[in-house]
DNA sequence: AAGTGGTCTAGACCACATC
DNA sequence: ATGTGGTCTAGACCACTTC
């Protein structure tokens, strides 16, 4: 049983189930609450910081929903003893990198605006031959070419120029432009480079490659972006926290 | 807008909020609430089904976190226009073969209990060298291997029989066992096969294979698992739903 | 101005795990 | 028997989007 410090701002405009998940994740991370310790239960929790059960309730589920906490009923609330703990987020490659320090930097070798193919009109779901945007993107961490990124976005969506490519991510973008993600659908495989490929990347022809194709979706259900990407798999991997509901 | 039929029974053992999120997905899947729709606003919602406002917003909630819908203040709930629909769980290959009528079948090709070498010792929490179990198995799905997998469990904690390997899924297996999984973590990338992957999988030598590593955590926390995966690229890949909580 | 989801309260009863 | 999380109510006020 452990029992972090907890306060919480009601002036705050950071919702109070969300200052409170914020200062217990700060409280695990820093290693203060120990793996496989138990939590306060959620009545003492709430009386401790002067909130209501079920506020206390979202802070935790917050948590658990994250991959942080665990919660059996009859028995309590533990920290999970993960030691890893980087999921994959709905992010682009860019920020991942930009974020682990990674130094990204883009080549933009293609960028116009093209009929939709079948399988792109299918994905975005526009009507085949539809005007969408294709972007081809080299990135490179450092000195490194790491993937080859093909993007095709809806037409009108989106009109960005090769030089706000060389300098952020396409999520980046659309969320300057208003647009949410929200949700998106991956697929994992692998397979061996084609010349070019290899070529791009810095690899010889045959070497294994990882393959990611995407399309994800906005707060309003339309699809906005439809992905497929090579990486070359002897510098990167895929890493994602699975939770179960 | 749209207003499926709905009902609740409240003599069920089944929560209410998900009975609610059932009928609502069921719709949805028929096609009776179509891609890009709106659904009615909560509080209509509730008023219909003879609940309150917050245990709605709970089956909404629910399939909002199953990456069905999308929701946006002053603008409503509405439906994802994606075409596929199907998510990593937390389940195992096994299970996964067997929900998609793959006919799996099993080789167990070991079954042993061993000093935990460092990195499973590390992955699991226990000291190195502790007894850990360790089986390894070959998965077909009809006449064709497709991945050779190795597990190693905390000693104590699981005393398969190679006919129970055979039989079902390492899951089920824990599962029927008492334990909850709850999270894991997973690491996916590519490589190329070795003599022996290519020979056991039917492969030439170098072909690009798909490998995952996993580390699964119970209920309670405790990690249960560590897995390290080959696949044959060839036929197989990952599929996951992404949602930005 | 009207309508939507987001947050929050102060309780209640129940199911499950453990002792 | 006790303690835990799981579910549920009937409201309230607020922030955001759209018209």
């Amino acid at each position: 049983m452990n029992r972090p410090a907890l306060s919480v701002d009601r002036n705050s405009p950071v919702p109070l189930y969300f200052q409170v998940a914020q200062q217990l994740e700060a409280a695990i991370r820093d290693g203060k609450v120990a793996p496989g310790e138990r939590l306060e239960n959620e009545v003492q929790l709430a009386d401790r910081c002067g909130l209501s059960r079920p506020t206390v309730r979202q802070a935790i589920q917050h948590l658990v929903d994250k991959g942080l906490l665990v919660r059996k009923r009859g028995v309590g609330t533990q920290v999970v003893q993960a030691q890893v703990r980087r999921s994959v987020e709905l992010t682009s490659l860019y920020d991942d990198l930009a974020a682990a320090g990674g130094e990204p930097r883009t080549e933009v070798l293609e960028l116009d605006t093209v009929e939709a193919p079948d399988q792109v009109a299918k994905e975005l779901g526009v009507p085949p031959g539809a005007p969408v945007a294709k972007l081809r993107r080299l990135r490179y961490t450092g000195a490194e070419p790491l993937a080859l990124l093909t993007n095709y976005l809806p037409g009108g969506l989106l009109e960005p120029t090769a030089a706000d490519l060389a300098e952020h991510g396409l999520y980046e973008l659309l969320r300057a432009a208003g647009i949410n993600l929200r949700i998106a659908n991956q697929t994992i495989g692998a397979r061996s480079a084609t010349a070019a490929e290899a070529q791009a990347l810095d690899e010889r022809r045959g070497v294994p490659l990882l393959t990611m194709t995407r399309t994800a979706y906005d707060d309003k259900g339309r699809a906005v972006e439809y992905g497929s990407h090579v990486y070359r798999a002897s510098r990167y991997s895929f890493a994602l926290t699975l939770v179960e509901r």
